[in-house]
DNA sequence: AATGAATGAGCTTTCATTCAT
DNA sequence: AATGAATGAAAGCTCATTCAT
């Protein structure tokens, strides 16, 4: 029996499989990289990781759920890595300038496994044609932005932002954020420090009194 | 003899194929929309448009062509609707509030052509795997930004750009309003007004002196 | 309606149409020449015609009747540029001789049509997977090489053929000259003098006393 | 992962591999004798094995590499079949006749073996058009047999032939052969020990001094 | 735990043929 | 007389998934 069909309880994934589901993970994000998420065929990631597509099917129930992996364990560690960083802020202009730094370093850091996910994000859909992660994507990248700038807004430090406009904010810096990624795959060689330098001039200049 | 093989130019297109064409162009457009990129199959296509798919490769050499036809219509009306507005444009400040003003506009209006190139241009791969429209989608829609930029700076309007800063500020902005795109087909009741008000003063602000 | 649609007695073809026949006939040669049968489609014949697939359809009932076609302008130019030359010869000796001669000289001066021919007789195949005119091409090619041996064993100045061997000879004869003609597409430089002596030397001293 | 897509070598395929690929070997030589070449296609030959057309894209690359490899067995066979029995000989008269019967008794034993490859040589092309097998085939075919010829003229057994005559007689020798088997295929009651006995002594008096 | 084998659906593309004009 | 348009079947091939071992 393969260890996917296995009751919740029976969650006794032992050491060898959590490493071997890692291993795969490693090659999807390699694969997708390479050859984009619509060539990336169960195939091909089985090659790279030298096994054969059974194993894949093995560790993993059908490739939505090893698409989802990549995903989730690109939302744990970007935001392990994140939070603390903004909790240790206190004031929401700080808060603001670690956002976009701290983000633009996870991704210079995890620059294909980011890439991989925004490509599954923008691409992977239910069989009704949606896009499959789109609203957990919006609950656990925007939520956090936007709590930001309404804090910023209560204390003052940043500029009354009239009607859905606090929305646009985070959503433009979203997208900055995601663009950035997509810029670093073309241009490799990219300075990271100038990049995040200017990144956090323009949004501090759009936000502040 | 089909329609393609005649000679590069293909001056010699009856008025009916040149509907044809359109029609097919149309129901991509409609398919990517609908059930994105990866699952536009021909078949899909065909089935919109309610001709075989036979049909399709009579009017089209290949899948390719006919993909590379909705991103050259876009390139084409996009740039014909939003040129002669930056021209009548005097000050490097209205330049760029027109830019961004005029490209929502054509964005609203064209929302589901716009989301298929956006669809296209991120996926469609050479046979090497490279990003088969990269090269020509970085001509056409950076450079009239970075333009922009560069005469605000010369006219002392804009600040000082350090760096590579301008590239990013050009980049920012062109995230931004490509991800207005997709917030626009996830979120079809936005208000394009306020959105629009809010992307001019976000970049008002991060440009100005 | 098209011409192929009317009765037997109305085969009243015009002028015009027995060309544009011809005209079509000679692209197929071309067509088979250049891509060997298996590529030969109406589509690359249309090409190379310059006109469009709907104009072979309206000359030919279909593209059995088209290559049929091909087959019997070979048959009707052979036959009455071999004929003559071999009725004019008196011995049997000399019948054999000019018919190897004859036939090579053929095959040099109609090189395409003949390769085009080989292509079909030995490639196209009935419904039911049988060679469609292996039984047509044994009664033209073979009855008249077989006389000449048969007539040459009479009259005592062949040697005498034991039980099927007549025929062993007919077949090696008809292979070499069939084999000629590949020859000469592959080297289309042959000298074919050289080979036309060597092979009636050949076959002189096989059939001799 | 298929079983193709591992090293150049292929050392290390399963026995149950290798005898699938066998398996679907025989039946592209069992197809194209039914059918012929041109309806030869995957569908047809997965039909007959009783299997499904994936089975066939899983041990071989593309159609090209199966039908090279019936190619292959063909020359493998072929080839050790008939030079033990050539290379016994010592006068040059002894290898020709021994070529020829050894040849023909080959041809008799894989009848549709060998009118397969011939089939396939003389339609197979590449992309451009060119045969594809052609140059394969005469350094493997008519090699042999010129050197058995030109050994002859050199120990003057055989008669001098003048010009490029030694070509031709290997051509006429080696028409004779492949037509030996299409006339197999046609009539299989043929007498085969009558018809070499016959190809034998055509050739021992076109070659003698 | 892992694999090789096999399937069947779906992909893009080509093609002979039909038909209205 | 001729064409452009359209079809539907079949081609070679890829793929996610299943399953026996």
């Amino acid at each position: 029996m393969s260890i996917k069909n296995k009751t919740n309880e029976q969650k006794e994934m032992s050491f060898i499989g959590k490493a071997r589901r890692a291993q795969i993970v490693e090659c999807v994000i390699e694969t997708i990289t390479e050859v984009g998420y619509a060539q990336a065929s169960l195939g091909q990631i089985a090659k790279r990781a030298k096994i054969s597509k059974g194993v894949i099917s093995y560790y993993f129930t059908n490739k939505e759920e090893l698409l989802e992996q990549v995903v989730i364990d690109y939302y744990i560690a970007c935001q392990s890595f994140i939070w603390p960083q903004i909790e240790a802020q206190t004031s929401p202009k700080g808060m603001l300038q670690t956002y976009i730094e701290s983000n633009l370093k996870f991704i210079d850091e995890n620059r294909k496994h980011v890439f991989a996910v925004i490509e599954i994000v923008s691409n992977e859909r239910t069989d009704e044609g949606k896009l499959r992660f789109a609203a957990k994507h919006d609950d656990t990248i925007f939520l956090p932005i936007e709590n930001i700038l309404r804090l910023g807004m209560q204390e003052g430090v940043f500029r009354e932002f009239f009607a859905m406009s606090s929305r646009v904010m985070a959503l433009t810096i979203r997208h900055a954020i995601d663009g950035f990624s997509l810029e670093l795959m073309r241009n490799p060689d990219l300075n990271v420090k100038d990049y995040t330098k200017e990144l956090i001039t323009i949004f501090e200049r759009a936000t502040q009194k």
